[in-house]
DNA sequence: ACCCAGGTGTTTC
DNA sequence: GAAACACATGGG
Protein backbone atom coordinates (compact mmCIF):
# COMPACT_ATOMS: atom_id res chain seq x y z
CA UNK A 1 0.00 0.00 0.00
CA UNK A 2 1.55 3.43 -0.71
CA UNK A 3 1.44 6.57 1.20
CA UNK A 4 -1.40 8.24 -1.09
CA UNK A 5 -3.77 4.70 -0.94
CA UNK A 6 -3.42 4.46 2.99
CA UNK A 7 -4.77 8.12 3.25
CA UNK A 8 -7.48 8.05 1.39
CA UNK A 9 -8.55 4.71 3.46
CA UNK A 10 -8.13 7.07 6.65
CA UNK A 11 -10.12 9.95 5.41
CA UNK A 12 -12.73 8.23 4.38
CA UNK A 13 -13.07 6.23 7.10
CA UNK A 14 -12.55 8.86 10.32
CA UNK A 15 -13.33 12.02 7.53
CA UNK A 16 -11.37 15.46 8.47
CA UNK A 17 -10.09 16.27 11.93
CA UNK A 18 -9.96 20.24 12.13
CA UNK A 19 -6.52 19.95 13.35
CA UNK A 20 -4.95 22.08 15.00
CA UNK A 21 -7.33 22.94 17.88
CA UNK A 22 -5.98 26.36 19.06
CA UNK A 23 -7.22 29.89 18.62
CA UNK A 24 -3.75 31.72 17.16
CA UNK A 25 -0.47 30.38 15.90
CA UNK A 26 1.01 31.33 19.39
CA UNK A 27 -1.74 28.98 21.53
CA UNK A 28 -0.62 25.90 18.80
CA UNK A 29 2.53 26.46 19.33
CA UNK A 30 2.27 26.41 23.33
CA UNK A 31 0.60 23.21 22.96
CA UNK A 32 3.34 21.84 20.82
CA UNK A 33 5.48 21.92 23.62
CA UNK A 34 2.92 20.85 26.31
CA UNK A 35 1.50 17.89 24.76
CA UNK A 36 4.78 16.15 24.44
CA UNK A 37 4.24 12.36 25.90
CA UNK A 38 0.68 13.51 27.55
CA UNK A 39 -2.60 13.68 26.42
CA UNK A 40 -4.30 15.87 24.76
CA UNK A 41 -7.14 17.04 27.54
CA UNK A 42 -4.49 17.47 30.23
CA UNK A 43 -3.09 20.55 27.48
CA UNK A 44 -5.99 21.84 27.53
CA UNK A 45 -6.43 22.48 31.40
CA UNK A 46 -2.78 23.82 31.36
CA UNK A 47 -3.61 25.89 28.06
CA UNK A 48 -7.48 27.17 30.04
CA UNK A 49 -4.81 27.83 33.08
CA UNK A 50 -2.76 30.18 31.18
CA UNK A 51 -5.32 32.36 29.43
CA UNK A 52 -7.33 32.36 32.35
CA UNK A 53 -3.80 34.23 34.27
CA UNK A 54 -3.38 36.62 31.19
CA UNK A 55 0.03 34.70 30.38
CA UNK A 56 -0.68 33.37 27.38
CA UNK A 57 1.29 36.03 25.73
CA UNK A 58 4.61 35.74 24.78
CA UNK A 59 5.65 38.64 26.60
CA UNK A 60 3.80 37.40 29.67
CA UNK A 61 5.41 34.03 29.91
CA UNK A 62 9.25 35.46 28.90
CA UNK A 63 9.13 37.13 32.06
CA UNK A 64 6.96 35.32 34.25
CA UNK A 65 8.44 33.32 37.40
CA UNK A 66 8.95 29.80 37.17
CA UNK A 67 6.71 28.50 40.04
CA UNK A 68 4.00 31.08 38.45
CA UNK A 69 4.30 28.86 35.47
CA UNK A 70 4.61 25.76 36.43
CA UNK A 71 1.10 26.25 39.01
CA UNK A 72 -0.61 26.79 36.01
CA UNK A 73 0.58 24.22 33.50
CA UNK A 74 0.86 21.48 36.16
CA UNK A 75 -2.11 19.60 34.69
CA UNK A 76 -0.16 18.89 31.54
CA UNK A 77 2.36 17.01 33.37
CA UNK A 78 6.13 17.18 33.65
CA UNK A 79 5.53 20.93 34.30
CA UNK A 80 8.90 22.02 35.73
CA UNK A 81 10.36 21.23 32.33
CA UNK A 82 7.90 22.33 30.28
CA UNK A 83 8.23 25.85 32.04
CA UNK A 84 11.54 26.08 31.04
CA UNK A 85 10.89 25.60 27.52
CA UNK A 86 8.13 27.48 27.17
CA UNK A 87 10.49 30.35 29.33
CA UNK A 88 12.76 30.15 26.52
CA UNK A 89 10.89 29.55 23.92
CA UNK A 90 9.16 33.05 24.64
CA UNK A 91 12.46 34.60 25.51
CA UNK A 92 13.57 33.77 21.99
CA UNK A 93 10.68 35.44 20.35
CA UNK A 94 10.77 38.22 22.31
CA UNK A 95 14.61 38.66 21.57
CA UNK A 96 14.98 38.01 18.06
CA UNK A 97 11.30 38.51 16.74
CA UNK A 98 9.43 41.30 18.44
CA UNK A 99 7.81 38.42 20.46
CA UNK A 100 5.93 37.31 17.09
CA UNK A 101 5.83 33.84 15.88
CA UNK A 102 4.02 34.79 12.81
CA UNK A 103 7.31 36.69 12.01
CA UNK A 104 9.55 33.87 13.30
CA UNK A 105 7.89 31.54 10.66
CA UNK A 106 7.87 33.92 8.14
CA UNK A 107 11.05 32.97 6.22
CA UNK A 108 11.57 29.60 4.19
CA UNK A 109 11.25 26.10 5.76
CA UNK A 110 14.53 25.32 6.31
CA UNK A 111 15.82 27.64 7.98
CA UNK A 112 12.57 28.39 10.66
CA UNK A 113 13.22 24.34 11.40
CA UNK A 114 16.57 24.91 12.31
CA UNK A 115 15.71 27.51 14.53
CA UNK A 116 13.48 25.77 15.88
CA UNK A 117 15.67 23.01 16.29
CA UNK A 118 17.98 24.85 18.55
CA UNK A 119 15.40 25.73 20.99
CA UNK A 120 16.05 23.25 24.34
CA UNK A 121 12.77 21.39 24.45
CA UNK A 122 11.94 21.44 20.81
CA UNK A 123 12.84 18.04 18.96
CA UNK A 124 11.41 17.22 15.66
CA UNK A 125 7.92 16.51 16.03
CA UNK A 126 7.17 19.69 18.04
CA UNK A 127 9.24 21.54 15.47
CA UNK A 128 7.48 20.22 12.28
CA UNK A 129 4.03 20.34 14.44
CA UNK A 130 4.77 24.14 15.17
CA UNK A 131 5.69 24.37 11.27
CA UNK A 132 2.66 23.00 10.12
CA UNK A 133 0.01 23.73 12.36
CA UNK A 134 1.32 27.08 13.38
CA UNK A 135 3.21 28.47 10.26
CA UNK A 136 1.04 26.52 7.45
CA UNK A 137 4.64 25.06 5.97
CA UNK A 138 4.18 21.64 4.11
CA UNK A 139 6.58 19.66 6.72
CA UNK A 140 5.03 15.62 7.31
CA UNK A 141 4.76 15.63 11.38
CA UNK A 142 5.62 11.92 12.44
CA UNK A 143 5.04 10.63 16.00
CA UNK A 144 5.36 6.96 17.64
CA UNK A 145 1.73 5.98 15.99
CA UNK A 146 3.00 6.91 12.36
CA UNK A 147 6.19 4.39 12.98
CA UNK A 148 4.00 1.76 14.94
CA UNK A 149 0.97 1.72 12.28
CA UNK A 150 3.61 1.52 9.49
CA UNK A 151 5.77 -0.87 10.40
CA UNK A 152 2.61 -3.47 10.99
CA UNK A 153 0.89 -2.06 7.94
CA UNK A 154 4.53 -3.34 6.39
CA UNK A 155 4.95 -0.15 4.00
CA UNK A 156 7.96 1.25 5.92
CA UNK A 157 10.64 -0.53 8.33
CA UNK A 158 12.67 2.68 9.67
CA UNK A 159 11.83 4.04 12.81
CA UNK A 160 14.22 7.09 12.60
CA UNK A 161 12.46 10.37 12.31
CA UNK A 162 13.84 11.71 9.42
CA UNK A 163 13.94 8.46 7.70
CA UNK A 164 9.99 8.41 7.98
CA UNK A 165 9.52 12.10 7.40
CA UNK A 166 11.58 11.76 4.04
CA UNK A 167 9.46 8.27 3.28
CA UNK A 168 6.44 10.04 3.02
CA UNK A 169 7.54 13.84 1.71
CA UNK A 170 9.01 11.78 -1.21
CA UNK A 171 5.64 10.01 -2.18
CA UNK A 172 3.21 12.76 -1.76
CA UNK A 173 2.89 16.48 -3.23
CA UNK A 174 4.08 18.91 -0.70
CA UNK A 175 0.61 19.98 0.46
CA UNK A 176 -0.11 21.81 3.36
CA UNK A 177 -3.50 20.32 3.99
CA UNK A 178 -2.59 16.69 3.17
CA UNK A 179 0.13 16.81 5.68
CA UNK A 180 -2.67 18.69 8.22
CA UNK A 181 -4.98 15.91 7.52
CA UNK A 182 -2.58 12.78 7.44
CA UNK A 183 -1.16 13.19 10.77
CA UNK A 184 -4.06 13.67 12.68
CA UNK A 185 -5.32 10.74 10.87
CA UNK A 186 -2.52 8.72 12.46
CA UNK A 187 -3.17 10.01 15.60
CA UNK A 188 -6.40 9.18 14.98
CA UNK A 189 -6.09 5.49 13.77
CA UNK A 190 -3.82 4.89 16.78
CA UNK A 191 -5.88 6.39 19.84
CA UNK A 192 -8.19 3.98 18.03
CA UNK A 193 -6.76 0.95 16.59
CA UNK A 194 -2.93 0.45 16.97
CA UNK A 195 -2.62 1.04 20.36
CA UNK A 196 0.96 -0.24 22.18
CA UNK A 197 1.24 -3.62 22.54
CA UNK A 198 -2.73 -4.56 21.23
CA UNK A 199 -4.18 -5.54 18.06
CA UNK A 200 -6.88 -4.52 19.01
CA UNK A 201 -8.24 -4.46 14.92
CA UNK A 202 -12.15 -4.79 15.51
CA UNK A 203 -13.00 -2.58 13.25
CA UNK A 204 -10.20 -1.42 12.23
CA UNK A 205 -10.20 0.54 8.78
CA UNK A 206 -6.62 -0.92 8.01
CA UNK A 207 -7.53 -4.33 8.70
CA UNK A 208 -6.20 -6.56 6.44
CA UNK A 209 -3.27 -4.04 5.04
CA UNK A 210 -1.53 -5.18 8.87
CA UNK A 211 0.96 -7.32 9.98
CA UNK A 212 0.91 -6.98 13.68
CA UNK A 213 1.81 -10.75 14.26
CA UNK A 214 5.23 -10.22 11.74
CA UNK A 215 6.60 -7.33 13.40
CA UNK A 216 5.65 -8.11 17.15
CA UNK A 217 8.85 -8.85 18.24
CA UNK A 218 10.28 -5.41 17.12
CA UNK A 219 7.48 -3.40 18.19
CA UNK A 220 8.02 0.35 18.21
CA UNK A 221 7.15 1.87 21.28
CA UNK A 222 7.96 5.08 22.91
CA UNK A 223 10.31 5.25 25.69
CA UNK A 224 9.10 4.02 28.86
CA UNK A 225 8.56 5.75 32.24
C1' DA B 1 -2.47 -1.27 40.77
C1' DC B 2 -1.11 -1.11 36.48
C1' DC B 3 -0.55 1.07 31.51
C1' DC B 4 -0.65 4.84 28.57
C1' DA B 5 -0.52 9.64 26.55
C1' DG B 6 -0.07 13.89 19.67
C1' DG B 7 8.56 13.63 23.17
C1' DT B 8 12.90 15.56 24.65
C1' DG B 9 17.31 15.78 27.10
C1' DT B 10 20.90 13.38 29.50
C1' DT B 11 23.59 9.55 30.61
C1' DT B 12 25.67 5.24 29.54
C1' DC B 13 27.17 1.48 27.05
C1' DG C 1 24.71 5.63 17.45
C1' DA C 2 21.32 3.12 20.23
C1' DA C 3 19.41 1.95 24.42
C1' DA C 4 17.93 3.30 29.23
C1' DC C 5 16.24 6.64 32.24
C1' DA C 6 14.07 11.07 34.15
C1' DC C 7 10.45 14.05 33.64
C1' DA C 8 4.66 13.98 36.00
C1' DT C 9 -0.39 14.60 35.59
C1' DG C 10 -4.88 12.38 34.70
C1' DG C 11 -7.89 8.81 32.45
C1' DG C 12 -9.00 3.92 31.44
Amino acid sequence: MRPAELYELLFDYFGPQHWWPGDNPFEVAIGAILTQNTAWTNVERAIENLKNANMLEPGRIATAEPGHIQGLIRPSGHFRQKTGYLIDFCRHLMDHHGGSIERMLDQNLADARKELLALKGIGPETADSILLYAGNHPTFVVDAYTIRICRRIGILDSGRYDEVKAFFQDNLEPDVQLYNEYHALFVELGKNYCTARKPDCAGCPVRGHCDYSRTLEREYSPPRN
